[in-house]
DNA sequence: TTGGTTGCAGTGGTCTGACCTCCTACCTCT
DNA sequence: AGAGGTAGGAGGTCAGACCACTGCAACCAA
């Protein structure tokens, strides 16, 4: 009944059905249990189920069961921490790619924002509380809101990616700028995007990614993606 | 023998194990023969081979054996046709990200290169042939190149990941930019690298990509990631 | 000789069913 | 009511068999 006509391997297809079938729901069924269902072994369910554990589609936990994720960033961060085993010098690097990166999609989330989007971000920037135990995660949300907005998945899909490996060091940020200063900049930001402002979202997330790394013991950078001269790209009017 | 007073899951093991003894050697031994030797299952060892496959370390091919390649950038190339299972609009979002990082990239690799490092970019600008066989993988091996001069993996890998996407859409673009041309826009990049001249390499490297887009049909970008205002970023010095 | 064909041996792919390890929730005892 | 133990069920590992694909070498025909 399961029988099927497939050509190529059978974990690319049992893939393809979980993915298709379980998308909504909280946990997978257990193994043997969806193995018969899908008339398959449980080897090759396991090696399906292993395959889409490392994409972070779902996520394996021994004598609980399989819950149904989806952290697309998984895989991208895994990549980067086996590539750069160092932790100073990823952060290092995880800055840099900040100071080109953020304030690009503040610039392309300005121009693109809709009100609906702009409500969303004026809430994410609402939640920044009083403690740093509250700041942290919702400084990350922040940004990834901002970056859903900006449109472009794979500059998203890399911020994540870096988000998720820099957490710690977001808090020791945060501790260092000072939660005002950082929810001011905030403001900026979420100012400009309200105006329509791209050039001016750009300024302003600059300067805060900016003020960020300066004010973290990360060291020095070893070479600047924007470049020394600073009448490039933050020319433009900023409070 | 190879009992191990392990605590975590084999399979970790049995990955470091792998990474570690076979990084230097083309194929591993078959499976029933590696199994025996590691002391695992074969099971075992097929879920952590399985695993450095996703991870671009191996390369499984069915009835011949199992190749050791490192291909890093291979899971973020299946994360981003996960996300962007659209190819026209991956396409676009990647020629966006390519305005934004290329140029980000050429300046760094100025600002960083030694002799050593000149001359590589400059055997890798000679490669660029006469015909359009030899010149995508020439023209992705130039990009590599001075991504790998630039000194941050994660942006290099992120360039990589793109390219091995969209090596198809290299050849278009090549043909409509033609050849010398293309050949030309690589002169005043390698030229500005040699100099030292990071702002020179940016507007040069920014000025090749933008060519590359505009001659090739992908859509209109649905956001400038370097703004319109052209005054900018190009300011910069260039022939 | 040369060309295509066939068969075989070795590889990864899948299946089965058994046992081990770990986590949870329930149950018992205090 | 709380602390501790225990049984069930989840994933993890194992063993051995058979299936499917690939490459090569031996073979046969022109």
């Amino acid at each position: 009944m399961p029988a099927s006509l497939r050509r190529g391997p059978l974990v690319d297809a049992i893939c393809e059905r979980l993915a298709r079938q379980y998308r909504s729901v909280p946990w997978l069924p257990p193994e043997r249990a969806l193995s018969a269902r899908l008339g398959v072994s449980r080897s090759a369910l396991r090696e399906a189920v292993q395959r889409m554990e490392i994409q972070g589609l779902l996520e394996v936990k021994h004598g609980v069961g399989v819950r149904v994720v989806n952290k697309p960033q998984a895989p991208v961060g895994a990549t980067l921490a086996r590539e750069l085993p160092d932790l100073t010098e990823r952060l290092r690097q995880f800055a840099e790619v900040r100071l080109l990166v953020e304030p690009a999609i503040a610039r392309a989330a300005a121009e693109r924002a809709g009100p609906a989007e702009r409500t969303a971000l004026r809430v994410a920037h609402g939640r920044l509380g009083t403690t740093l135990d509250e700041a942290v995660p919702a400084d990350l949300e922040f940004h990834r809101t901002l970056a859903e907005l900006a449109g472009n998945r794979v500059l998203s899909l890399m911020l994540s990616s870096i988000a998720g490996l820099e957490a710690e060091t977001r808090r020791i940020t945060l501790e260092h700028v000072g939660l005002a200063e950082a929810a001011a900049q905030h403001a900026r930001i979420v100012e400009a995007v309200e105006r329509g402002d791209g050039d001016a979202a750009h300024a302003a997330m600059l300067a805060h990614v900016r003020a960020a790394r300066e004010a973290t013991p990360v060291l020095a950078p070893s070479f600047s993606p924007s470049g020394p001269r600073s009448a490039k790209t933050s020319a433009a009017r900023s409070p």
